[in-house]
DNA sequence: GGAACTATCTATAACTG
DNA sequence: TCAGTTATAGATAGTTC
């Protein structure tokens, strides 16, 4: 669509390839809002050039964020999940930390140990001497 | 580009606009490749019908979630940070129950005591003494 | 460098089987 | 209803200022 044909192929030329650019984007971001219009369509478009320079366009009543909800739910591709894997691999991991705990001192306080074997009682038994030991040290201060 | 000339509003004839849009949208994804060749452009694309159907493109050699962090990065808006947030608050309030059942521990095995004042410790050695003395009844039996 | 022009190419609205 | 065709509107490559 112009004088002559092209090939759709690289553009070698850099500042040609920019104004290629600079019209074929505003092309594109016109019929997008056609199709949003003609069709009741919703389109989320992202461009970057080759400089970096980014144009979005998305429908009118809806973000980003809306339409990438859908497409996520939609292409069961995973956009976000593997952001939230590490975070929801670092609750896990704290939280078993936690439960560990937890029972450490209940144990402490003498709660739930009926099922406990002799050998970690007298360990227990152990600590809280211990540790009683060091409170009244201190106490005598 | 047609027959006739048309209005840039929505195709009320269900049947037209399905037409049209099955049109295009192939038309603005063959744009979308092109502008990618043609140019170096990066592109996401995604396109939903009245009907629900979905389309994509997006540029070779990268993905939709590389096209959108640098869409995150660029337009500082936020896509995903809502959705993280409840995770990293999560976080944060699992961390500070830890905390507080650490120091409790340390406590209760004599460590990090020196600055306790003498009424926490004596409900230390209380609990403590507790402690012992359950323990110490289970291994009577 | 960018805005405007225009000849030409492309996309597509209406048509057809 | 659907693919294929065709006439025409719209997009744009090369050009000009």
């Amino acid at each position: 669509m112009g004088r002559g044909k092209i090939e759709i192929k690289r553009i070698e030329n850099l500042s040609n390839r920019q104004v290629t650019f600079s019209k074929r984007r505003n092309g594109i971001i016109k019929k997008a809002k056609e199709i949003t219009v003609l069709c009741d369509a919703h389109v989320s478009l992202v461009i970057f050039g080759s400089s970096g320079k980014m144009v979005e366009y998305c429908s009118p009543s809806t973000t980003v964020t809306d339409i990438l909800d859908r497409y996520h739910k939609q292409s069961g591709k995973r956009l976000w999940d593997a952001k939230h894997e590490n975070l929801s691999k670092e609750i896990e991991r704290i939280k078993k930390e936690n439960d560990n705990m937890q029972i450490e001192l209940r144990h402490l306080k003498g709660e739930d140990i009926t099922s406990l074997p002799h050998k970690e009682l007298m360990v227990l038994e152990e600590a809280l001497e211990t540790g009683l030991a060091w409170v009244r040290d201190k106490q005598a201060c």
